[in-house]
RNA sequence: GCCCGGGUGGUGGAACUGGUAGACACGCAGGACUUAAAAUCCUGUUCGCCGAAAAAGCGAGUGCGGGUUCGAUUCCCGCCCCGGGCACCA
């Protein structure tokens, strides 16, 4: 077909990648080559990049690694004849742009809109394959009333324990009409005990807060960090030693009614579902850590003086019952008041008042010990030994009944708290106690505990429990460190809750007021009382006898089911039709870093669960399987400056000198030589600058750090497809090393892939010789590289190495250009095997090559085993494992020969020395080993 | 402190199930082509010893010290270092 290179001129006979990449950007954007119909008679496959923020500050070199290499996975698989959703959008909603807003006064949603726009146009020069008519974005309206409908799901829905599933809440409610809560506890507060009658004779009032104790997204009062002078709410990390982080005021505990998601109902089905999909055992292990699943039990400690009163206390090693020296109790528990006694009053609300002026993570944070003497004694269950009670913030209100048994000789903290107030320490483990420390072991065996006495500790635990469920003051508990999400912002650039509030009660919107929008607003400084921007509005709060919620949903809100509306983006009637869930299913592939393990993964992992219980989908894991890439780093470059002077000295100098070290912009820099004329212009201060040289040439220092602007180490990808072109950008990126692994960025690199593709290039053009393809048949030789590498590729593709199938298509190239093989049947199949990394140039070739559709649509290569199988092999030949030699060797050759053959080699015989062997090992198609 | 990764040439990395350590690149050195440069191509490149050099040969070598094995980057035990996550969770 010369015809189609006919018309090329001799400059595009060169690689013209600007050329080609231009020309084909456009024609995949006019034919919309990459938009994916629901075809239900097609294998499907469902590639997913973690959903990006739009932020202001663009894209380095960094940022798309993941991007290519689910882009390749994509392109890979669709020529394997998959049907592949491949879609891209953006999490638009978020703290930065209403920051933004409020510092520079340029509303969420038109910053919003030009960072998409930037976003947009750098991913385009790099040429992935994403459906954009399936574009989504959390802030429009349009997606949000789903997320909005998908909350009221939530709100309207129950957990069932027996059944481990949700369940419409009116189906709690006809319950409760006929047997009341007695078979399904209240998860809310335990507390909460009533029949049938009695549910009915409760006012709409006591019902609606009943429910919202069984409510999956539910109301309720929590404490947040609340500034007076800024008039708002502050995250933890906003708090420093109780003062605001911007100004210093101070920051208090204030209580305010917020949303939550009852996540931990899930805790257990989060863990089990693990065992079904596929992410790397660091992603399981650190959300199974945050799952915290713990099993142990409860023990009731009669309180004395008080009669009948006791408290409960949740430990996971009731066998220490008899190391039990004094217990403690969270500040915020709700014996404190009862507990202290007119001497301890004093110095317990002190201690009270300090603890409520700093944030939760500054007390965790907190290294020193603190605590106060409550007052108050408790009976030991055996021995009627009375124990002290301690109030300490060690102990966490949230967590297990917010009161802990204390066995110093076994705990390290209560070792801790012990010793820094001298209460003496009972040893019931005899020599594992040493006195210097705590030893939580379960191996002793115990001392100093009546009927336990003689038994190893990990076998009284269950005596213990059994005891103490016999005498009726203990039961079994399982216990998760997790806790419910909370679910509320007070914030504007988020989605509105679709609630209005008439008095106390909480009433949804009906589906038909969906959904419920932003309403613009000017100024989004906080409104009274803590509350957010949107209590500024009143004549959108208000409406007939009631008024709007004014909080909105956080960041993960519209992020948690974002997978399932790329499916069926468009659909005005429902979030997602059952047809397109059924059909696409799970995410097969999704690709994102790790800092998403336990928020983003977790909560969509919970989102997915209801919607599955409540019949909406058909699968209860949205990620069959999670590949985390690793960050690309940024190699920075030193300069170093004689102190006190404008003098800079070369790196190889700098010892003989006191200099100062500078961070210099890496694109003044080539490998390490610096560019000292443009130095001298880069900043005013350095127009003076001296430099001592080494030979003639400056040097600088590196070093591998974050990529970021201060450092001057960012790589935008605009400049590197600019020069090299995005195939080579993309097949750069995949070449650096394993996806998964941090690696640094090293610019001077890419000109060997850049080398590679023009390679590729000259064996199907020549700048003078033209158009070189030719119908002459390949060589077996040249059939073998061509199967070689397409079994390669396709293997490490779909293993996700693709640093080393690009090795691989390197390796082939050069074979190739050895072999100077030109032929059309054979060059068909390269293009296709290369195609899913370096899309581009594939298409061009494809073309040229006379096909007129996408190379996408080509199918790949079927490997012909028969040009892969060896008969000989060159074995190594080792002398008690070390290999002294090579031969030569027919594959089939059996045992015997072989040792023959080895027998008569003369490396063999000189290592022999005239000894005989004991054995010679011959490990068909690896090696063979000599054993003196 | 606990948990999870990871330590291989000057650099990024390869070696997939225990079988020729260093593929493929970068960089560097030398050479060809060129008036010159760019581009391209060729040769060499783990370290040490032996040698004028090349070839050949010998020794060491995958963070350190042991072990299992005919054979260990790979498996086991004990350390060291780097990166990440969690951190009073009873």
């Amino acid at each position: 077909m010369r015809i189609f290179a006919a018309h090329l001129t001799a400059r595009t006979m060169e690689y013209a990648f600007r050329e080609i990449e231009r020309k084909w950007q456009e024609r995949w954007r006019d034919n919309a080559v990459y938009s994916v119909r629901n075809d239900v008679s097609r294998p499907k496959c469902y590639v997913l990049d973690m959903f990006p923020y739009p932020s202001g500050a663009g894209l380095h070199v960094g940022h798309p690694l993941g991007y290519i290499a689910s882009d390749v996975y994509s392109r890979y698989k669709r020529l394997k004849g998959f049907n592949v959703l491949h879609p891209m959008g953006y999490d638009s909603f978020g703290l930065p742009a209403e920051q933004y807003a409020i510092e520079h006064g340029i509303p969420p949603a038109i910053s919003t809109h030009n960072n998409i726009d930037t976003f947009r146009s750098q991913l385009d020069k790099i040429g992935f394959c994403y459906d954009w008519t399936r574009e989504v974005r959390t802030s429009d309206p349009s997606y949000y009333k789903w997320t909005q409908w998908i909350f009221l799901q939530l709100f309207e829905s129950w957990f069932d324990r027996h059944r481990q599933q949700a369940r419409p809440i009116a189906e709690l409610i006809s319950i409760f009409e006929t047997e009341g809560n007695q078979q399904h506890g209240c998860p809310g507060d335990t507390a909460i005990r009533f029949t049938a009658e009695e549910w009915k004779s409760f006012d709409p009032q006591q019902q609606s807060d009943v429910l919202m104790h069984y409510r999956l997204a539910y109301s309720g009062v929590g404490e947040v960090n609340w500034c007076e002078a800024l008039g708002t709410v502050l995250a933890n990390d906003e708090v420093i030693n109780g003062v605001s982080e911007r100004g210093g005021h101070p920051v208090v505990k204030k209580k305010l009614r917020q949303w939550y998601l009852r996540i931990t109902e899930y805790a257990e089905r989060l863990l089990k579902g693990l065992e079904t999909v596929d992410f790397s055992d660091s992603m399981k292990e650190m959300q199974s850590n945050w799952i915290g699943k713990s099993y142990g039990a409860e023990i009731d400690f009669e309180i004395m003086g008080i009669t009948g009163r006791s408290f409960k206390v949740y430990t996971t090693r009731p066998d220490t019952i008899f190391g039990v020296d004094f217990m403690v109790i969270a500040p915020e528990h709700e014996l404190v008041e009862s507990l202290k006694t007119s001497e301890s009053a004093q110095a317990v609300e002190d201690y009270i008042a300090n603890v409520n002026s700093r944030s939760e993570r500054e007390r965790m944070a907190e290294k020193k010990i603190t605590g106060v003497f409550s007052g108050s004694y408790c009976s030991h269950p055996f021995t009627g030994q009375p124990i002290p009670i301690w109030i300490s913030e060690y102990v966490l209100a949230g967590y297990g009944t917010g009161a802990i048994m204390a066995v110093p000789c076994g705990d390290e903290r209560d070792f801790r708290f012990a010793k820094h107030f001298g209460i003496p320490i009972t040893n019931i483990i005899g020599a594992f106690y040493d006195g210097t420390d705590a030893n939580p072991t379960k191996e002793a065996r115990l001392e100093n505990s009546d009927f336990l006495n003689g038994l190893l500790m990990k076998d009284a635990i269950e005596v213990s429990i059994a005891r103490m469920e016999q005498m009726g003051i203990a039961h079994r508990q399982t216990n998760y460190k997790m806790r419910d999400a909370a679910f509320s912002r007070q914030r504007y650039w988020g989605e509105p809750f679709p609630i209005v509030w008439k008095g106390e009660v909480a009433v949804p919107l009906s589906v038909s007021e969906l959904p419920l929008e932003l309403p613009q607003l000017e100024n989004l400084k906080p409104g009274p009382e803590g509350q957010g921007p949107l209590a500024n509005l009143p004549e959108w709060v208000t409406v007939a006898d009631g008024n709007r919620e004014v909080n909105t949903m956080p960041g993960y809100a519209g992020s948690s089911w974002y997978f399932l509306r790329y499916m069926d983006p468009h659909n005005e009637q429902e979030f997602c039709s059952r047809t397109a869930s059924d059909y696409w299913g799970q995410v097969d592939l999704y690709v994102g870093g790790t800092e998403h393990a336990v928020g983003h993964l977790l909560y969509s992992r919970m989102w997915t669960k209801a919607l599955f219980d409540l019949g909406h989908i058909g699968f209860d894991e949205p990620f069959k399987r999670l590949l985390n890439q690793g960050k690309i780093g940024g190699d920075s470059r030193l300069v170093y400056r004689i102190r006190g002077t404008q003098q800079f000295v070369s790196s190889g100098l700098k010892d003989q000198y006191e200099t100062d070290e500078l961070h210099v912009d890496v694109s003044l820099v080539d490998g390490f030589v610096l560019d000292t004329q443009r130095f001298k212009q880069w900043k005013p201060d350095f127009n003076d600058a001296t430099f001592i040289t080494e030979n003639g040439v400056f040097t600088c220092g590196g070093r591998l750090e974050k990529m970021s602007k201060r450092y001057f180490n960012v790589v935008n990808p605009d400049e590197i497809v600019e020069k090299y072109g995005a195939d080579t950008f993309r097949m750069y990126e995949m070449f650096l090393g394993p996806i998964d692994q941090d690696k640094p960025w090293d610019t001077k690199g890419i000109e060997g892939v850049h080398r590679f593709m023009r390679k590729f290039w000259r064996l199907f053009y020549d700048t003078e010789k033209g158009w070189r393809v030719t119908d002459a048949p390949a060589t077996d030789a040249s059939w073998k590289s061509l199967y070689k590498v397409a079994k390669k590729v396709e293997e490490d593709t779909a293993r996700f190495s693709f640093n080393t199938a690009v090795s691989g298509l390197m390796i082939a190239v050069n074979e190739l250009t050895d072999q100077d093989c030109h032929s059309r049947e054979l060059l068909e199949k390269l293009v296709v095997v290369i195609a899913a990394y370096a899309p581009h140039v594939a298409e061009e070739l494809w073309s040229a090559l006379g096909h007129s559709g996408s190379v996408l649509d080509a199918s790949y290569p079927a490997i012909e085993e028969h040009y892969l199988v060896e008969s000989s092999k060159e074995y190594p030949v080792a002398i008690n494992g070390k290999t002294r030699t090579t031969l030569l060797l027919d594959i089939n050759l059996s045992q015997s020969e072989i040792e023959s053959i080895v027998m008569q080699d003369a490396v063999v015989i000189k290592w022999l020395e005239g000894k005989s062997p004991k054995k010679i090992i011959y490990v068909k198609n690896k090696m063979i080993n000599v054993v003196m």
